[in-house]
DNA sequence: GCAAAGTTGATAGTAATACTATTATATTAG
DNA sequence: CTAATATAATAGTATTACTATCAACTTTGC
């Protein structure tokens, strides 16, 4: 049997020009989900992208207006493929219980090894979510880039789980302070996991963070 | 009546030399506190303080070794300044239930004009630990910093309430994990208040992030 | 009151970063 | 087969993040 093929598509407001739609635009967004694993988002340049994949600098700059937009569009495609993972995972399930432990699993789980979308390493991607999406964020342009779209993904994805919330009551004041709160939280302990334990309670080889947002988020909506 | 004069130390891995030693050390600690929330960290440099205070740039490294070690000693003023305030908050209250939740106040509540310790705007500062806290530990040198001792203050905090934590439930597996969700949760719902208002549910004018987080913690606890 | 030590100012310099520009060459599409 | 488009090769610029040197001034210890 075949796979069956999806696709992620990321909102053009990204790019420059699609790096689906070439070669060298596939090859710079795979090399860079390596190497900003390797050397971190800081040391990270287009210069030492184009030593790699034997290209020049400028051309990096054709598909990327600079580096920034380039890690909101790795952003932004692992928030759609979350997305799409939480459509399929709810998907036939009728109890609204069952629906949100389901979603909560997906957002809060450890990304394992699964065969991958198209050139795209989905473990290392969400390593950089972990350890560098809030400096996508926290900058002074987050209002423009706001405006223009940039986190649009990762809204939908807070919406979505936030309307499960919310089926399952109604009344609820604060669904997606929730659900924000369940995402960011979750990362963050697997960071905090690996590089400063005391500020959790993660046990290596259980799913205490899975298990810890689970009760916290059904206990909140007693 | 006199106030009662308090002094903030920091721990001196974090300086090469006290800033808080001389006139100038003092400069540049409210100088860069007022510039990094005018610029933001990154357009932030030590040349530019440098032209705002009239003094050279070299004079500036003489205290900090860069501008990410500033931004640590920073943060690390305001977690020291935080756990005096828990302490503060917390003492001659029997109730264990009643000191946690003074605590959860003093993490969660906006800082608000207050009389300053020394020269240091606790409302700046605030903003900074909110907006760029996240760059401090994001690094590729966490580790070795945090052998250093950079987030020994911050660790403290977390270390103190969750200790509150286990005194009203000494069974409760996760008390660190709790904590540090609701600290980085607090300020990340401030900061989506401000510039991504899809992902929470604050109403300015009213204290929705004290009472979300709160009620939150009583509930798990339960 | 004075030498020694320490602190700051003034200035210069360097490697790396984050781009922008130009032209030549290759590829592809009609 | 020509025209458009994409990429390579190369160069150049302003800014950043430092490091180094030396003179001037200030403080401290005696």
């Amino acid at each position: 049997m075949k796979n069956l093929q999806i696709h992620i598509d990321v909102s053009p407001e990204l790019y420059l020009k699609n790096p689906d739609s070439s070669e060298l635009g596939r090859k710079i967004v795979s090399n860079s989900i390596e190497m900003i694993n390797l050397l971190g988002f800081e040391a990270f340049t287009f210069k030492k992208l184009g030593e790699k994949i034997s290209s020049p600098e400028s051309s990096v700059y054709r598909y990327f207006e600079n580096k920034h937009t380039l890690l909101i569009y790795l952003l932004a495609w692992y928030w759609n493929w979350i997305d799409y993972r939480l459509v399929f995972a709810t998907a036939n399930i009728d109890s609204s219980e069952e629906k949100l432990k389901k979603a909560l699993k997906v957002l809060t789980q450890a990304t394992v090894i699964d065969q991958s979308v198209s050139h795209i390493n989905e473990v290392l991607l969400s390593e950089i979510v972990v350890s560098e999406s809030a400096k996508a964020y926290h900058t002074k342009e987050v209002d423009s880039e706001n405006e223009k779209g940039f986190f649009k993904a990762y809204k939908q994805v807070v919406q979505r789980v936030s309307d499960l919330v919310l089926a399952i009551n109604e009344h609820f004041e604060f669904p997606h302070m929730l659900i924000s709160t369940v995402i960011e939280g979750a990362h963050q302990q697997r960071y905090f996991a690996e590089h400063l334990p005391s500020l959790t309670d993660v046990k290596k080889e259980t799913d205490s963070v899975t298990e810890f947002y689970t009760q916290m988020v059904f206990k909140v909506l007693k």
